[in-house]
DNA sequence: ATTGAGGGATCGTTGAACAATCCTCTACGG
DNA sequence: CCGTAGAGGATTGTTCAACGATCCCTCAAT
């Protein structure tokens, strides 16, 4: 009976779910995950709230949970816009990773460390390099990070690098070199995995600092031209 | 010319800040701050609602953004109540903290830093301690590690960081002693600051978890005592 | 080329309405 | 006396329509 209890207990946030307007916040959100709202789009509330049949008010409501994403920006009087990364944005992105991925590795106590989540990235990762869809190596990349900070059992830091992420893969969406992009680090994140696996913090840390710092340099370098092209 | 432009640019972000239901959020949120609502207490549509002049709608929507920040936690039905945290969230608050501060303090460059905001934090602290005014240090001690946290010189960790100790003056609320649980750190804080000042930043580190570790079992112990009584 | 006025579109806010849910109080039966 | 069932009131959840405010675009005038 205790047991029934507990399982019903799990439920519980699935059935809280049923709010419309995270509905629609979730339907926006991979809309613009996939790109089909490229940053920079703006999102009228008649014509969307139209089209999904949902009340503006409700609307509304998905427009701010997404705000506070910061996969849309918010301008008054003149409605939402997703979001479009600047260059100080992006580097400011991996400052904050930096600080964060390494301090949680840093903080590790002894091994041995809950691994799986990070071996199954690295997993979906490979299937992902092997069918050539580079968008999907991307996506298992930051897959690999986040699982990386979840090492850490944080809630409160899980989220912040949870929207960080997202944000991440805004300026992804915007670079669209996905194999060039993503393909090489794919290596990296086994050599970190090995690291920790062997217990070697150190290591694993200082291969972390540089894959970040490699992955902004090329980042930055792709999104400068792309960005100098519309502008 | 030039330069004039640049500083009217500075000033437009004071001038786009005008939504009623941000300046609703604005004024709830310091009353939770001050300590004007405890945690714990509903606050009603219709009586608050009516206090401020605001519509229903309106006022839905600063309960969102407080929600979202959360200082508020909704419950379906029964309306939006100041957040009680538990043992765990003061736990989890912690974690935080300690992950996120030391690795700013380890990621500083070489010395000289930008101390001033520090020295002016450890400034306001001791003028409240000499008028006995305990609440007003814990506000300090609270942008004591703000302006900590700013060094790292990074929008999305400071951010983060905001909502994680507006979360923590919730907790102090709830305990409700605060001479004992915030006068033995103004001395330490100003260790802290000196080590900066000699650009020991491993010193600084080291204290700072000390500080850290410390404080949360103090305000652990009063709290759990404090939740025990009202369960 | 710059300025100013007008019009259309969109957003911000309000008020009302109705359904759904919760809370309290009462009455009933054991 | 205690526990339970139910009625009623109060509060929230959701949607809709309306009006004022603001922004953007166009066009004419200087």
């Amino acid at each position: 009976m205790a047991e029934q209890l507990k399982d019903l207990a799990d439920d519980r946030a699935l059935l809280g779910r049923t709010s419309t307007a995270e509905r629609v916040s979730d339907i926006l959100r991979s809309r613009i995950a996939e790109g089909y709202f490229p940053p920079g789009t703006r999102l009228s509330e008649d014509s969307i709230g139209g089209a999904l049949g949902v009340s503006r008010n409700t609307l509304r409501e998905a427009f701010r949970l997404l705000t506070h994403e910061r996969l849309l920006v918010h301008e008054l009087n003149r409605g939402v816009f997703v979001r479009v990364l600047t260059v100080e944005d992006v580097e400011d992105i991996y400052r904050t990773r930096r600080l964060v991925e390494c301090a949680v590795v840093r903080g590790l106590g002894e091994p041995p460390y809950g691994l799986d989540g990070l071996t199954g990235a690295v997993e979906e990762g490979r299937r992902a390099a092997r069918e050539g869809d580079w968008k999907s190596v991307g996506t298992a990349n930051i897959h690999f990070h986040r699982e990386l900070v979840a090492l850490a059992a944080s809630e409160r830091t899980a989220e912040l690098m949870r929207s960080v992420f997202a944000e991440l893969r805004l300026a992804f969406h915007v670079v669209d070199e996905p194999q060039r992009l993503h393909e090489p680090y794919i290596a990296r994140n086994v050599a970190i995995l090995e690291a920790l696996h062997g217990g070697d913090r150190e290591k694993a840390e200082s291969l972390l600092v540089g894959y970040l710092d490699d992955s902004l340099e090329r980042v930055v370098e792709v999104y400068r031209r792309r960005v100098g092209e519309d502008g």
